[in-house]
DNA sequence: TGTACATCAGTGAACGCGCGTTCACTGATGTAC
DNA sequence: TGTACATCAGTGAACGCGCGTTCACTGATGTAC
């Protein structure tokens, strides 16, 4: 059946976007006919729109740069004059923590992009280049590079705080990382305490 | 053919090893069959020793913080007075950063552990909450739960950025990420800058 | 306006491969007598 | 001391399953005339 002329291209985000929650929950090897078939698709489609799978998760990464960007970027826009602080809790809430499907695909796939060939690596970067560019508007520093460096340190040291409380079973030690790195990170960023 | 008397477990401990840097360097889905043939045994002969790769793996995750732990000790002790500055640039190191394999379990593996069922969760947990109660020693705090909760932010900050460091694809913005963590924790918890 | 043909997203069977786990078997050495 | 048997770490074939990718086919709609 031929499908109208936007059909393609709608269809391709629906599927980038679905695999992006699937792959940050279950990790990469999550199958592709499990995927489309969330859409009510076969996996013999899949192919109409990527290239590989390698394809479709690099995309897949990059999409969760922008759904945890528009996420944190709420969260900053309900605290007006504490922005920063309300990323910070935000990022490092139980919430997050339990959601991995809607959250920082660094956190959720870390080790996993890690071991990804080169290129597919390079096409994350770009995407995650282009997400700390916007989230250092939030972070103090005199000069655009310093926000920068200060914006690294900070999303780094909470992407660790979230991946080792997501590993622990013990839920006191998953509340006592994440409450132990939100104080501290607050404290260390934000300018008014 | 009839093995000596201490045969078995000593044959054990080398397929924990061997499968913890395995596992570290290509994550769990490394197959048995492969684990088993680097040290030149079939596959078959596995679940005369554990009973299931979920098991090993537990293991494998808790002998990593073991081997972590031996070589952060072994760089503190080089530099006496300085002990704690000496781990925290042993661990955000280029070679660490390189070598998976070899390094922090939860860096290489945290995802994945995370994804594991509770039990299997639950014995790294053990493993984790004695890799820590240990390392705790070198940090600064009045008391012994300060130094603890100071622990965790160390190691979970550290954890990200050397996962964070692992994934990008870029050597600059990789060393970058390196270099800023280590003076950020350096200037944070070394008491003396 | 009507008809014949082209298009192409999607289908589902098939290919080829890998993997976790099981199991009957092997055979050198230990043990019972 | 010698013999028959038991042990059990390790072997390798097999089972059952899942997965990435390919491919011939479908069929509703767009296009050419």
């Amino acid at each position: 059946m031929r499908y109208p002329a936007e059909h393609k291209q709608k269809q391709r985000e629906r599927i980038v976007q679905s695999a992006s929650r699937h792959f940050r929950r279950g990790g990469r090897q999550v199958a592709i006919a499990n995927l489309m078939g969330k859409l009510n698709l076969t996996h013999g489609g899949f192919y109409r729109h990527f290239a590989s799978k390698e394809e479709l998760f690099a995309e897949a990464v990059a999409h969760g740069f922008e759904e945890i960007r528009a996420k944190l970027g709420g969260a900053a826009a309900q605290q007006p004059g504490q922005e920063l602080k309300a990323v910070i809790e935000g990022y490092l809430s139980l919430e997050h923590c339990a959601n991995p499907a809607e959250g920082c695909p660094v956190a959720a796939l870390g080790p996993e992009i890690a071991r990804q060939r080169r290129s597919v690596r390079a096409k994350i970067d770009r995407a995650m280049r282009d997400h700390f560019k916007k989230m250092a508007d939030l972070l103090p520093g005199a000069t655009e590079k310093e926000r920068e460096r200060n914006t690294l340190v900070l999303f780094s040291g909470m992407v660790g705080a979230l991946s080792m409380a997501r590993s622990v079973a013990d839920e006191d030690l998953q509340q006592s990382i994440l409450q132990g790195a939100r104080e501290f990170y607050i404290k260390a960023f934000c300018p008014q305490g």
